[in-house]
DNA sequence: CACCATGTTAAACG
DNA sequence: ACGTTTAACATGGT
């Protein structure tokens, strides 16, 4: 699930959830999520602070405390949810953050891909400085500049998190789409108006998806027929393209996005 | 059993 | 040397 959208569902989880809260325990129930700490120091150096106001950048989430920050990432099926103490343990629930008052922060996750990292603000720094502006907010100049002087597809460009952060797969098809910009156009050879579109277009579909925290499958959209059984452009009715751009799953339609040359 | 999946990244490539 | 693409990661669904 998560891309930026899903992200900053989980910021305002973890925001109405944990933010001024004391954190009275910590437990791994999975330390194969854990990067670069051991359960004792995670419990240690995070037990009895308090959670203060989140921040996210791209599909990175920040989970400040009045001592060391959290820094979550959530791979391809990671969430974060607000529990109750008592409520049963779910099979992927790797971490589990107890927090005075009764409430509980849970860290789940089917495939460990990625998980918790304690960072001081050195760390999260280095971590920050490796992304790219984020998607959400990114203004026009920097998102040119950014897109222009890339060798490889569009595609590439707008889903390496170094260039652009928060944009991932299903996002990237979507706003393509809506740019009506085939995946493989060379990302040079944007037109500027092109660009243009691509900004504009990008903007609104965060927008509407982090309004739903997530990339909603309408079927207005092209995420809406990902998976059917006879995809077709919810535009022009023509089927849908399915082939591999940028070593990832794409769909496209190749009557608005035609091919480059 | 083979192949697919919304994540990144080390290694391979040109 | 450098940027881009591929293979690998851990796990489950089709």
């Amino acid at each position: 699930m998560p891309e930026l959208p899903d992200v900053e569902g989980f910021r305002k989880v973890l925001d109405s959830c944990a933010r001024g809260r004391r954190i009275a325990r910590v437990e791994v129930h999975d330390a194969g999520v854990l990067r670069g700490v051991s359960t004792r120091r995670l419990r240690r150096d995070l037990e009895g602070r308090t959670f203060a106001e989140p921040e996210r950048h791209g599909k990175w989430l920040l989970a400040r405390t009045d001592g060391p920050t959290v820094l979550l990432h959530f791979g391809m099926t990671g969430g974060l949810l607000c529990c109750a103490p008592e409520d049963e343990l779910a099979p992927h629930d790797r971490v589990t953050f107890t927090l005075v008052g009764g409430r509980q922060l849970r860290y789940r996750d089917q495939r460990k891909l990625k998980g918790l990292w304690l960072a001081d603000e050195a760390a999260v720094a280095r971590t920050l400085e490796a992304q790219g502006p984020d998607a959400a907010s990114v203004g026009r100049e920097e998102f040119d500049e950014a897109l222009a002087r890339r060798r490889g597809t569009v595609k590439s460009g707008l889903t390496d998190q170094s260039v652009l952060a928060g944009i991932g797969n299903l996002l990237a098809d979507e706003i393509l789409w809506r740019s009506r910009l085939h995946p493989a156009r060379p990302a040079r050879d944007l037109t500027d108006g092109e660009r243009r579109r691509l900004h504009t277009e990008m903007r609104r579909v965060l927008r509407s998806s982090m309004k739903a925290d997530r990339v909603p499958p309408r079927p207005s959209w092209l995420t809406g027929h990902r998976d059917d059984a006879d995809p077709r452009c919810p535009r022009c009715g023509t089927p849908l393209q399915r082939d591999r751009v940028a070593g990832r799953g794409t769909v496209w339609c190749p009557h608005c996005q035609p091919a480059p040359s």
